[in-house]
DNA sequence: ATTTTTTCAGATAATTTTATCCGAATTAAA
DNA sequence: TTTAATTCGGATAAAATTATCTGAAAAAAT
């Protein structure tokens, strides 16, 4: 479904939040390692999500990765994914057609439309700060 | 959504029944043509079909592949696709972990568990049948 | 029997994705 | 002002996926 750099991001950004709603920022190899990751390919995608604008990066001694405060209730799931992965999930064919779309639909294009708008839907409507409330709260995980 | 090798698997499945239908066998250089695939690496795939028993295929002149008119419409999309694709799309984990479930689920478990099993419906519910009837009736496409 | 047409099977190549390495740039602290 | 900690950026490597090539096996037609 997504590719392996965008659930490193989703889970990045699933756990920055926890530690920005408390002004801490977080260093790439706390985070590679809170999420299990490869650390120098997290430090890529972190990086892509900063040029993003989606979070903070800042460099020297007890630098890191935050997320302003008042974002982290704004940023959606569906950001994170359009940052990394782009539009593919939202705009390709089922099929991988190039040109695919009600004028000229492939056998499973409807079929589609219909799963692909409740995941549109679900991914813009879930917010980091519901994703981070989770771990929070020791209902969700990260690892294992 | 789903690999390259699942999505031509997809379209020939789809592609074949039309000529099954008439009792006419496909080979591979007309399947792939239709479907607009590359032939060598399309042949692993029916291969894969064939002894996955969701087609049958013949050596020889005249040989070529076929899916009995009998299981046309028995056969599921789903099929395919867990034929090539395995059960990574009704298993796997929205963010990759090894072992996300209801006990110990990762942050995007439940709102993916929705998603997946409307996913899940959907292939088990579409037949063969339903999408060759599309093709040829000219209301769907498989090429451009 | 021989030839021709086809799928089958294994080896190899190209491409894309994932991952690592290393040095430069930046910034805070000493 | 130096040092240390960190992200940034580009080069490279490894792995997985996609694609091609070539010859063997099978089966029908000649």
């Amino acid at each position: 479904m997504f590719s392996k750099a965008c659930e490193y991001g989703i889970k990045a950004s699933t756990y920055i939040p926890l530690q920005s709603l408390q002004r801490r920022r977080v260093s790439l190899s706390e985070i590679a390692n809170e999420i299990d990751s490869p650390t120098a390919f997290t430090a890529k995608i972190l990086h892509q999500l900063a040029k993003a604008n989606i979070l903070d990066s800042t460099k020297g001694p007890a630098g890191g990765f935050q997320i302003p405060k008042a974002r982290i209730d704004t940023i959606k799931l569906g950001d994170i994914v359009f940052a990394i992965d782009g539009d593919s999930i939202y705009e390709g064919c089922g099929l991988g057609l190039d040109k695919c779309n009600a004028d000229k639909p492939c056998p499973v294009h409807y079929k589609f439309v219909v799963i692909r708008d409740e995941l549109k839907r679900m991914l813009q409507n879930t917010s980091l700060f519901e994703l981070a409330t989770g771990l929070e709260t020791g209902l969700t995980y990260l690892k294992r």
